[in-house]
RNA sequence: GGGCCAGUAGCUUAGCUUGGUGGAGCAUCCGGCUGAUAACCGGAAGGUCCCCGGUUCGAAUCCGGGUUGGCCCA
């Protein structure tokens, strides 16, 4: 009987039956103590010969057979349940065994500080893994056992003579010296085992041992025995050694990442990467293992198929950092695809819709000092955009790099530069303002199919070959770096203020219901450095207005109103006040607050008099009611002037029947360019307003001809102003 | 049984290192825009920051315990 640190008295009886034979505890246990080893089990997991009652049981099936025998011989304390952890063969599903076996091992426990110093030069992602999970696993490593028992499998080079002499034999060139022959076949089984040379001590023949190499050694190998180094290839080693990355699951920390380590330390004193990332794995949605027979297995092919290889990918390297664990969802690699690579592949639509139609080619590009301000704008973001993913890249943190091109593409490329320059790819005649604006969005998608190429192989290339790239593949090109000259910090700023005067601008609008197709007069804006030339223009059409003025005092179009203020009313009014708030409530408040301010207030009620002065009431400053006001408080304000002059309502119908004329043109299907005759019928208000602005309408429309007359087979369009019937000759 | 990691809106997540009013995208609702977009814009609604305890004037954040899930080992 002896004494263990893994027995408690916690649970059970604190007296613990171990077999030194069958695992790693009680095999030490023996050791320390010096127990006999006894192994009355096969290979097979049945008793041996000396286990008379249940010799060839199989040893799991013989449990209640001792438990019935221990009972019979009175020596049973109790049978009891514990539900426990249990390994069982991944394959076939069967209890496993722990068993002594002889094997040959490497003393990786004697390498222990040697290894430690190399992980210490590895950067690791997450970094906790270096110091944790794997330095953890260092601190305590055990010997290798490189030895297995299988049929396949690199042949362990352990040549034994029945004097128990050994020899490893180091290469090809030796095994021709001991054995003389001139020639080794092959240096697989079962070739390799016919080999034999003498023993140099006895001069019997040795053979080379049953076993095969653990094949953790093959992949910790993998750098070295690739090049067949160290026997050739020293220079071009010796240029790839140590690897800068690799990456692979985090269940590898004592599989291949240890290998490759445990190899290269071991045999040539050396680290083997530099970096590595390890990656967490897909799960269900519900964030449970994958398993064929829990049926909730998702297939990559499938997806692969149905959404895609880049969706996929797309999807594994934007959602969150790689050593997150991902639960899958269908869903999300859709709105990846959707919103990110389906916005990319639709700027490029955009682009060769327009550009085929003009025959445009990216040549002699318009120098960028001479482009409009919103072109330098994007050229900034660009430049700006392959510096971050570079400094993303370079600290593998390929999320942030994804979310950088994903903002780039989605919010400046595509809903900003894209759709405030519509117009300047819709002319049809050859400006050089439009060739410049061919130029710039050229450049934006040929620099972001490059950047994308590692993250979307085919995305980019796609990309690459619409625009005509100079190389046969977008992966051949170099990688693009910032020389930070590009970037214009002046024009980032300015691009900011204006974003945020339109989005406040469209709140006012929304604030008051008052549609972005109606133009407004004026916008007085607060908080901004005038300024003008092209962006003033984006400014004007995207809250459809027609002057704009700068102001940093914005008093006058604040009016001051009143209420009373019930803390001071009631003490002073007691039972009165109740009648006297609600006469005073009635009141106009502007009109109340200019009486109170200029001399009190007098308020009769049931006979009685009473003075309130402005000690009685709150005042609140409120915007006049002909304008409305985007960002209140803030340090940017937006007013915009509401009162609608006949013009401004005739413009707003007219812009009403264009977007009803536009909807009929893609309905049909209509070419671009296609040139179209309108028959229109409508009530008066309309009629006015489109006949204030046919030229207008007929270059928006790309229509020739505006008649008013019946239209046969036309689109009838129920508008604010009255109705409408449209019809399109080609 | 041990080690490491994670838990934040219906879903996917940022914030945690260094404590100070929890942000975003999708989905939902209202309104707008639309001859690039299954898109876009303005607004609204939506939170037990896994649970318990501690430290602190103050905890999503730091500490301890638990729980659920993942990986590795026994």
């Amino acid at each position: 009987m002896t004494t263990a640190m893994f027995v408690t008295m916690e649970d059970g009886t604190g007296v613990v039956h171990i077999a030194p034979a069958f695992g790693e505890d009680d095999y030490d246990l023996g050791v320390q103590y010096d127990l006999p080893m006894v192994q009355p089990v096969n290979s097979d997991g049945t008793f041996s010969e000396e286990v008379t009652p249940w010799k060839g049981m199989f040893v799991k099936d013989a449990d209640p057979l001792i438990i019935k025998d221990l009972e019979e011989r009175g020596i049973l304390e109790g049978v009891h349940h514990y539900a426990h952890q249990y390994p069982f063969c991944w394959r076939c599903d069967t209890p496993l065994l722990y068993y002594a076996r002889k094997g040959v091992y490497i003393r990786m426990s004697q390498l222990r500080k040697e290894l430690m110093g190399n992980n210490e030069q590895i950067n690791w992602y997450p970094s906790n893994i270096k110091k944790g999970r794997f330095g953890n696993f260092l601190e305590e490593v055990k010997d290798w056992n490189l030895s297995r028992e299988r049929y396949w499998g690199t042949p362990l080079p352990l040549w034994r003579c029945e004097c128990d002499e050994e020899h490893m034999v180091g290469s090809i060139k030796e095994l021709k010296e001991l054995s003389g022959l001139d020639h080794i076949p092959e240096l697989h089984r079962p070739y390799v085992d016919a080999v034999k040379f003498p023993c140099p001590e006895c001069g019997k023949p040795m053979s080379r041992v049953d076993y095969v190499i653990d094949c953790w050694y093959d992949s910790g190998s993998a750098p070295h025995a690739s090049l067949h180094y160290p026997f050739e290839n020293k220079a071009e080693f010796d240029k790839q050694f140590p690897r800068d990355f690799i990456a692979e699951g985090i269940d590898q920390t004592r599989g291949w990442f240890y290998s490759l380590l445990a190899v290269s330390t071991a045999v040539f004193d050396q680290l083997s990467y530099r970096n590595v990332i390890c990656h967490a794995h897909v799960l269900d949605a519900e964030g449970k293992k994958m398993s064929k027979s829990k049926g909730n297995v998702v297939e990559p092919r499938d997806i692969f198929a149905s959404d895609g290889a880049d969706a996929i990918r797309w999807y594994l390297i934007s959602s969150s950092a790689p050593w997150r664990p991902k639960l899958f969802s269908l869903e999300a690699v859709r709105e990846g695809n959707r919103s990110f690579l389906g916005t990319l592949r639709n700027v490029m639509g955009f682009f060769k819709t327009y550009a085929d139609l003009d025959g445009y080619v990216y040549s002699d590009p318009v120098p960028l000092k001479d482009r409009p301000e919103v072109d330098r704008w994007l050229a900034s973001m660009l430049d700006r955009l392959i510096r971050e993913v570079n400094h993303s890249m370079d600290a593998f943190d390929l999320n942030g790099a994804a979310s950088a091109l994903s903002d780039f593409v989605v919010e400046d490329l595509s809903n900003w530069y894209v759709r405030v320059n519509r117009r300047r790819f819709w002319g049809t005649e050859d400006s050089m303002d439009k060739k410049t604006a061919y130029d710039s969005l050229h450049e934006a998608l040929m620099i972001v199919s490059r950047l994308c190429a590692p993250l979307i192989p085919f995305h980019a290339e796609m990309v690459y070959i619409t625009l005509g790239g100079k190389m046969d593949s977008v992966h051949f090109e170099p990688y693009p770096v910032s020389d930070g000259s590009v970037i214009d910090n002046a024009v980032i700023g300015k691009m900011e203020l204006l974003k945020r005067v339109v989005e406040f601008g469209r709140a006012a609008r929304g604030a008051k219901n008052v549609k972005i197709r109606q133009p407004l007069q004026k916008a007085v804006i607060k908080g901004v450095e005038p300024f003008g030339g092209d962006l003033i223009s984006i400014i004007r059409s995207e809250l459809n207005v027609k002057e704009i003025e700068f102001l940093d005092d914005l008093s006058t179009f604040f009016e001051m109103t009143a209420e009373p203020d019930l803390k001071k009313l009631g003490p002073k009014l007691k039972a009165a006040s109740g009648k006297v708030r609600d006469q005073l409530l009635s009141m106009d408040a502007r009109e109340l607050a200019r009486k109170v301010h200029d001399s009190g207030i007098e308020v009769e009620i049931e006979g009685t008099s009473y003075h309130l002065d402005r000690e009685d009431f709150r005042f609140h400053e409120v915007l006049g009611e002909r304008w409305t006001i985007g960002g209140e408080g803030g340090d940017v304000e937006v007013l915009l002037d509401l009162h609608l002059t006949d013009d401004l309502v005739r413009e707003g119908i007219a812009r009403e029947v264009v977007r009803r004329i536009q909807t009929m043109r893609k309905d049909m299907d209509l070419d671009y360019d296609a040139r179209i005759k309108l028959v229109i019928s409508a009530d008066g208000p309309i009629i006015s307003g489109i006949g204030s602005f046919m030229d207008y309408i007929r270059h928006e429309t790309l229509a020739d001809a505006i008649v008013f007359g019946d239209p046969r087979n036309g689109k009838e369009w129920e508008m604010d102003q009255g109705m409408m019937t449209v019809g399109i000759e080609l």
